[in-house]
DNA sequence: CTATTTATGTATCAACCGATACAGAAAGAT
DNA sequence: ATCTTTCTGTATCGGTTGATACATAAATAG
């Protein structure tokens, strides 16, 4: 890990360097902080005071290092993003077959959602996120955003894997697709509830089932 | 023992009718617009202002017809469960098997979940409930324990389908069950994200197959 | 009628919300 | 060392939150 986010190469870290004060504490460890507050209280619910409080700093200093909440909380989106979505998504990037990446996904789901020992709260930060829609309109879109992105990526691997000829023709992608991401969705809703990983792995070997009924033939329906 | 006569209790009218200034506003009507606009923002995200403003009363009126913001949130709750939560259980009461209850119970979600014609927000009041822990742990524990009811329910039903034959013994009870209560809890947030109910029947449709799957024999693990 | 009891509207409470003004402190540039 | 620039801590801003005091209006009991 890196201090307080100076850079390594010599001649930017003098070209780039600031005049005045540096900053006293390390931005990355502040927005880690501040992520796992979004995540764990959502965002109304978690005010400047919890934060301030969290990150150990006062609050001009959280607005000078960040612009606003709402900025704040979409940093904390990326940070999420960029450091938890690899354990959900990675072994579904690198499966052979969409029936492997799915089921990567929600074992790799029912590990992470409930991987609470070091400090993350249950759930998915964006599963869970209900901002409300009137005020803070711009935040609630970006999260519908996220969730349909999710969607997309499903319903582009199953396209792949049809053209591929590892699915029938017959199969109702869009059907698939979002009954993997209700799974997915639901399981942050147990997770938070207090269910363990071995039981939302269990949900998802019967959701795997379903998987094997919808592709086997015709569809089943 | 009473007296044979006047059967419809005249005096329970007049005994039990207050003395003073009858309240000028329907109480059960604005409890359902309360309902409503808990259901659709949540209970930290309304305020008393939007509450009175919907309600059509003041904040005096709302305080003494109900105690606090946290009892209405209460019968809030209770006017929901006694209003839609029959949309929803009514069939899986009804339903002669352990299989034909939990179809009817994912159909007529998809179908309550998404029926926003007569105004009701989509997505289930309960499901979505994102009580903040802190604060407010009691609304919170309610709501956990509301979403516990359901998985007792479907075990139950479950239990009941294993001692009558209908499922084989080796039924892993548990696991089926929260399945069933993931799929449904997953409902909730897809229709809250704008899916329909074709699409949400077509989700049941599949997770009645993963059903028939892990039914079918040993449960397919 | 008068007396009594209760609800209503206005106006406001203390506490907290997100966001800043200000002055002083700290560290590189020269 | 001095200057310049930026950050930090205190204290506070206007606005909103949930919740009330108060006086008034309204309706029944007698």
């Amino acid at each position: 890990m890196q201090k307080s986010g100076q850079i390594v190469s010599a001649d930017e870290t003098a070209a780039a360097r600031p005049r005045g004060r540096p900053r006293a504490f390390d931005r990355e460890a502040a927005l880690a902080k501040a992520t796992r507050l979004f995540w764990l209280k959502g965002y109304e619910a978690t005010s400047i005071a919890d934060l301030t409080e969290a990150m150990g700093i006062g609050s001009p200093s959280l607005y000078a290092a960040f612009d606003s909440k709402e900025a704040l909380y979409l940093e904390a989106l990326r940070y999420y993003a960029d450091h938890y979505s690899e354990l959900v998504w990675g072994r579904y990037d690198a499966a052979a077959t969409a029936r492997q990446a799915v089921e990567c996904l929600l074992l790799d789901s029912a590990a992470a959602l409930t991987n609470t020992c070091d400090g993350n709260p249950p759930g998915c930060m964006v599963t869970l996120s209900s901002v409300d829609g009137e005020g803070h309109a711009e935040l609630d879109a970006r999260m519908r955003r996220a969730r349909a992105a999710m969607l997309d990526r499903l319903e582009a691997r199953l396209d792949q894997a049809v053209a591929e000829g590892e699915l029938p023709a017959s199969t109702d992608v869009q059907a698939l697709a979002r009954f993997v991401q209700t799974v997915q969705s639901g399981m942050s809703i147990l997770a938070r509830d207090g269910a363990g990983r071995g039981e939302l792995e269990a949900v998802a070997g019967i959701a795997m089932l379903g998987w094997d009924a919808h592709t086997r033939d015709g569809g089943g329906i």
